[in-house]
DNA sequence: CAGTGGTCTAGACCACTTC
DNA sequence: AAGTGGTCTAGACCACTGC
């Protein structure tokens, strides 16, 4: 507390100069999601060090899922198209214990203005252009989650019902393929609250029934916030799962 | 599938194996929460492996939150005593984003039988000895968290009321001092609940009103289950926060 | 200054995938 | 057989801590 010198980047080790120029690589779409990167080997002469280092960088982004490494294959930057990504970021699971299938329908997609509250978890300025779109997810024929999703309406020019009803697939798959944005992380805060009018019809649940809301922000390479989704899930025969390390 | 040749251990890396006897060590309490481990190159010396392999072994465990490395000073076996690991579990936090210190009140402190339930998550059988504990927790003096946790009897041999007023801070800290246990990880399931006669009581709050409801069981060395927590959390002024990668 | 973890190298060899 | 990621070594040197 008494020494105020800040050590600001008082020394920045090689693999982290290699990870931030892989990463640049990443976000100006030198490779795209599914691609394979160039070899450990190529990279080490580009970069001119040794093969040690490209992988102490190239693990770090893996360790991060941005990247995905296979033997023998080459290594890949992440995509939420390959099966097992599809459902990378949902912990919603039945009670049961058995797999779990979502059935999805969109029910608007409308441009409107964003909310200062909107806008500034996007990092925009308030009555700046924005799609909202609403959605249901049915398991068993019973509608269990009830979606609102925000996005920037410059990045997703263009995005409207007829769009969405045509894919069939993860959203974030849909995102990748026709606006070049793949999530990378996300955050999200969790409440419980009692389903209002709207929400208790689209559940079909008594109004003032307990709903699990959970408002996720996700963010694409270099920390950029490009959805907000609030979610609401009915709770009562499935839970969300979280791992505490 | 067609091929059902299983390749049990077909190849294990050296550090897999170090890895292994690392956490022998550490389940055996050879080494304590709190302690530094020998150095890496005195364990490069006991295993007859280079530096860099020992390296990658504990490279692992830090990652898992296993050990802890600290720059010049050593490597040390993680604990819940350090003050920026008292609350490593705690995802809860105020909606206003100020800083969150909860005070403690223990409200019994029971010795019964498991029932089928817990015993089950415990890997105990029904009937076996369970200690039973009540405790809520309040925020500038509302209390926001009511908490129900289940132990073994047999591990926890004399835990009663008047030792856990005795103590002051975090209850996994006190498991480390006065039960040699340390929590490793955790599972959380998570579900909106209404909130019934008893919590409301606790809570102060209307019968019927949205709780989130958290039900965790915490795991030491070797994944064997050793605590399980049903918390039930107010969320009308903060939330459960989860990052997802 | 000695001891600790942290970085980097060059080279050998292993395991896996593909052709 | 060639190419990819994965393991392991031995040795040099750097950064940080504490005596």
């Amino acid at each position: 507390m008494s020494d105020l010198t800040l050590p600001i980047a008082s020394f920045s080790p090689l693999y982290e100069q290699i990870k931030a120029m892989i990463l640049a690589s990443l976000q100006a779409s030198e490779w795209l999601p599914g691609d394979a990167i160039p070899s450990e080997m190529e990279l080490a002469a580009r970069y001119a060090v040794s093969q040690g280092t490209v992988r102490k960088a190239i693990d770090e982004l893996a360790a991060q899922n941005l990247l995905v490494r296979r033997q023998g294959k080459g290594t890949f930057v992440a995509t939420h198209q390959e099966d097992d990504w599809q459902y990378r970021f949902l912990r919603l699971a039945p009670d049961s214990g058995e797999k779990f299938h979502l059935t999805n329908q969109f029910l608007s997609c409308e441009k409107t203005k964003a909310s200062a509250y909107v806008a500034n978890l996007l990092k925009l300025k308030a009555g700046d252009p924005i799609i909202h779109i609403d959605r249901v997810q049915s398991f068993a024929g019973k509608p269990i989650v009830f979606e609102e999703i925000f996005l920037p309406g410059v990045r997703f020019k263009g995005l409207d019902l007829e769009a969405l009803h045509a894919w069939h697939g993860p959203v974030y798959a849909f995102y990748e393929g026709h606006y070049a944005t793949h999530m990378v992380r996300a955050e999200e805060k969790i409440k419980a609250v009692a389903a209002d009018e709207v929400l208790s019809k689209h559940l079909h649940l008594k109004e003032g029934a307990p709903l699990l809301s959970v408002e996720r922000v996700a963010f694409t390479y270099g920390n950029k916030p490009v959805e907000i989704r609030h979610a609401r899930y009915d709770t009562l025969e499935q839970h969300y799962e979280n791992k505490l390390n």
